[in-house]
This record gives structure tokens, sequence and C-alpha cells, in this order.
RNA sequence: GGAGAGAUGGCUGAGUGGCCUAAAGCGCAGGUUUGCUAAACCUGUGAAGGAGUAAUCCUUCCGAGGGUUCGAAUCCCUCUCUCUCCGCCA
């Protein structure tokens, strides 16, 4: 959420900044102005009432004390009249901040003025490129190819089971994809220094507000509904990223300075329904609505947090270089952006299958938008309450990690390697045909 | 699912209609004392918002939302959550 007061002090900075997203006509400036203006002038009123009721109420309880119970009901048939209008103005500036919230709600947040403005991803610039796509000397094999010849994906039962989308991993594709699981977590926390936790895959609505999820992308997560009464209570959210529940566990919360700078690293299974995507490069596993994620969260002080992304996005491309993946790092434009993120870094990674670059990272730093949303302060050295600024990263995202690897270490005789950091989860060098 | 107890500032915890402008303690900040550290003592210390050039003033907030009242942390209703016990259950 941006601040209001920034909106009402630099309007123009934040049209500029927004229309550099490419949301111009979607932004409602000028209705958050008014409505800005609307609630400061009933605020002003009702609260001069209020502070007149609140004299007069003191006044009879002096002279209630006194048992001059005559002037004392006299008064009060006086100030009963306040609570009539005082009741009116209080519901006009509850709805008028209502609105104003949901407006407010629906705003992106800032780019960072460093970023380069853009329309599309054709407009990302290539930040640096790590090694060279690795060469064959045979036409290598997609994804789904290897995957169905060494019965590590089993794609017809798992849309058997749950329609396109959904993958049943089997055999050594299940192992795979859990020891991947295993490496990353191991890797972040015994070398990079993030605490690990393990956070529910169901969320409330308010945590899907906190990080920006809500109330913009609601038809792209899954809802479950307890009991099935029809009412949104007691409804929540299959988690589309760790982040959702992650960022959010110290919402409303008061962080002492010392605590800060947090580090958390959470697995967890990704779903995203994405409506209107079905049947669009949906072929194999590089679009789904359920993947396996390792994510990484930072809480941190604002002055740090430019660094900090830095360094998160190198803790994820170590996952590559480990693994000895071909990767790019690119910087998303304005125009390509999350709708909470002041500055993005996608890490992609070579698939020669397909002979692209697929995105298997995706490191924001997010400002203080979240922190806002959540109301997450922290008290700093100065005595007061400030928003930190929270970032988040894949480290990495699971079943587009699977296809280069697949792809990229297959031989010959259609078997694949396995590199030797993986070696100790699987238990193997090899997946033979 | 049944029964009971509870939710108050960063934390613990008092407060059952009117100086609550929320006691007290802890914590935190500053100061005094001090060879250093520690300790002791003193002072200060909730949040959000609004008006004003400013000093300052005002409003709201005691889990959430309604209600009663001139006036609610306090009384009434609804809801949410937490804890204890019982039942069921992986």
């Amino acid at each position: 959420m941006l601040d209001i007061k920034v909106i009402r002090e630099q309007p123009d900075f934040v049209r500029e900044r927004l229309a550099a997203r490419g949301v111009e006509d979607a932004v409602p400036i000028a209705e958050v102005l008014s409505l800005d203006e609307q609630r400061r002038k009933y605020l002003t009123e009702v609260e001069q009432l209020k502070a007149q009721r609140n004299r007069l109420s003191k006044e009879i309880g002096v002279l209630m004390g006194q048992k001059k119970t005559a002037e004392a009901d006299a008064k009060k048939i006086a100030t009963r009249e306040f609570g009539t209008r005082i009741a009116g103005l209080d519901k006009s500036v509850a709805e008028i901040e209502t609105s104003l919230q949901q407006n407010l709600l629906r705003l992106p947040n800032l780019p960072h003025t460093s970023v380069v403005v853009g329309k599309s991803a054709a407009d990302n610039p290539v930040v640096r490129v790590h090694g060279d796509p690795p060469v064959f000397t045979f036409k290598p094999k997609p994804h789904v190819e290897l995957c169905e010849s060494l019965k590590l994906i089993d794609f017809v039962r798992g849309a058997k089971l749950s329609g396109s989308g959904f993958l049943l991993y089997t055999n050594w594709g299940a192992r795979l994809e859990r020891g991947l699981i295993q490496f990353l977590i191991d890797l972040h926390t015994i070398e990079h220094g993030y605490t690990e936790v393990s956070p529910p895959y169901l969320v409330s609505r308010d945590c899907m507000t906190g990080v920006g999820q809500f109330p913009k992308f609601e038809d792209q997560a899954y809802a479950v509904q307890e009991g099935g009464d029809g009412s949104t209570l007691g409804r929540l959210y299959l988690v589309p990223t760790a982040e959702a529940p992650v960022a959010n566990i110290h919402r409303e919360e008061i962080l002492g300075e010392n605590q800060l700078p947090i580090y958390y690293c959470a697995y967890s299974p990704c779903f995203r329904a994405e409506a209107g995507a079905a049947g669009v490069g949906t072929r194999g596993m590089i679009r789904v609505h359920q993947f396996d994620k390792v994510e990484l969260i930072k809480i941190v002080k604002p002055e740090t947090s430019y660094d900090e992304l830095e360094k998160m996005v190198a803790n994820a491309e170590r996952v590559l270089q480990l693994l000895g993946l071909h990767y790019r790092v690119i910087q998303l434009c304005t125009g390509d952006m999350g709708f909470a993120s002041a500055m993005t870094y996608d890490i992609e990674v070579w698939s020669p299958g397909q002979g692209s670059y697929l995105e298997v990272s995706s490191c924001s730093n997010c400002e203080d938008f979240q922190a806002r949303r959540m109301n997450l302060r922290f008290k700093a050295g100065t005595g007061e309450n400030k928003f930190p600024h929270i970032l988040n990263g894949s480290g990495t995202a699971l079943a587009r990690l699977f296809v280069a690897l697949v792809e990229t270490y297959q031989q010959t005789d259609g078997s694949i390697t396995i590199p030797e950091k993986l070696q100790p989860y699987l238990k193997t060098d090899r997946i033979l045909a």
C-alpha cells in the first residue's frame, strides 16, 4: 500500500511512477485525493463535536456528584442532539475511509527510480549471464519426452486425477523432486543463514491482502470453503507461494530493531489457478497449477534493503551454480514488474530442450508496500515506529529447475546423470533409461 | 463436537458507569553516582489520525462489530481467537 501522505504531497510524482508501469488509465489518483480531502473535512467537523460533547458530559458528571439532578437533566437533553449529529458524521467518515482503503489496496507499488522504464518482458535488461549453454553431440530432447521415457512423470494420469496442469511424479521423478527440496533448504539454511520455517498451505484473506495478492488477483487463487455455507467467513486460500504465509508471520507486530534483519526459508507447494491460462503453453511442466518451491523471505531495515536484495539474488544463483546449470539474470522493467515490487530480478535457467530460458526465480524488494498492508513495524533507535522493508525471492521454483536438470544432463543413451551435489540426496549418480 | 475460563500498552498485569488523562511492575531511553562493568537512584517512555507557521490543541483506540447512555475498558447482544478439561481423530 502506498503512503497516503506521499500521494497527497507528491501526486505528480506518484502519477509519473505509476504511468511508468503502464497502468495510468486504471489509476484513480484523483479519486484518492478527493476522498482524502473529504475525509479530513468531515473528520475535523466530527472531532470538534465530540470534543464539545465530552466537555458537556464531564460537566454532567460533576453536577451528578453534587446531586444537582435538575441541572444535570437539563444538560442531558441539550447534549442528546450532539449524539445524532455525531453518529451521522461518523457514518460518513467510515464510508469514505472504506472507499479510500479499497482504492489504495488496488494501487500497485511505485517502481524504484533506477528501474528501466519499459512496456513488457522484451524491455527487460540482461544483468549478467553465467556460463554457456551446454553443447550436445546429438539433438537434445525436450523434458516431456525424457520424463515419459524415464517414467519420471505420468502426465496422463496426473491429468486424470486433477485435470490438466497437475503432475503425478513417479519413481525417480518423485525422488528427484524430494531430493531437490532437501538440497535447497539445506543450502539456504546451513550456508546462507536463513531460518527454516514450514508454514500452513492454507491462509486467510488477510495474509493474501498483506502481500498484495488480494484484492486484485483474487481470481487466480484456489479458495477452500470450510463447512460450505457460502459465507466468506471461514474461507481459506491455497498458497500461491510460501511468501503469502511467511511474509505475514510478524503481521501487526512491532519488532525490536535488534531483531532485524530476519531471514526465513520455507518449502511449500504453490497453487495457481491462473484463470484463462488453460491451453496456452500448458504442455509439460512449464506452467502448472501446482508446483513446489523453496522461498526466501527477508524483513530488513529500509536503508539496507537494496544490499539485501543483491545478496538474495546471489543466494538463488548459487543453486544453479552448484547444479552446473547455465543461466542469466535479468532485471524486470517497470512494465513487467509484479504488483507489490519496487525492483525485481529474475533468474532464468537454460532449457536445452526448449532452446530458451525459463524463469526459476524472481527476487523482489517490495520496500514498505507489504509492511503497510499488514501493519508490520519495528521500533527504530530514534523511538519511532517505522515500516520495515520486505523482500521475497524464489530459491528456487522446482518444476522448471527439474526441466533444466533433466534436459541439461541427458545422455546419448537416454539416461540422465545427476550433478555431484545432488547425489547424496538421490543416492545415485544416474537415472537409467 | 461438549463444558468452563479468558482477550487491557513492547511484555506481565490491576481496573465492574463519571479526574481512566488506564495503577503497578518489567523492558526501553536519558540523567546522577561510578576507575571499568554491574548495581542503585532520579526522570521520561503506548498507537493511529486531524487542526495549526509553531508552541500547542483535539479525536479515536482496552479482541472485532453492534446496542443502551449525556457519558462505556466497565452494562447488554453477536462474532472471532486463545487456554483448560472431556469426546472424536491422523
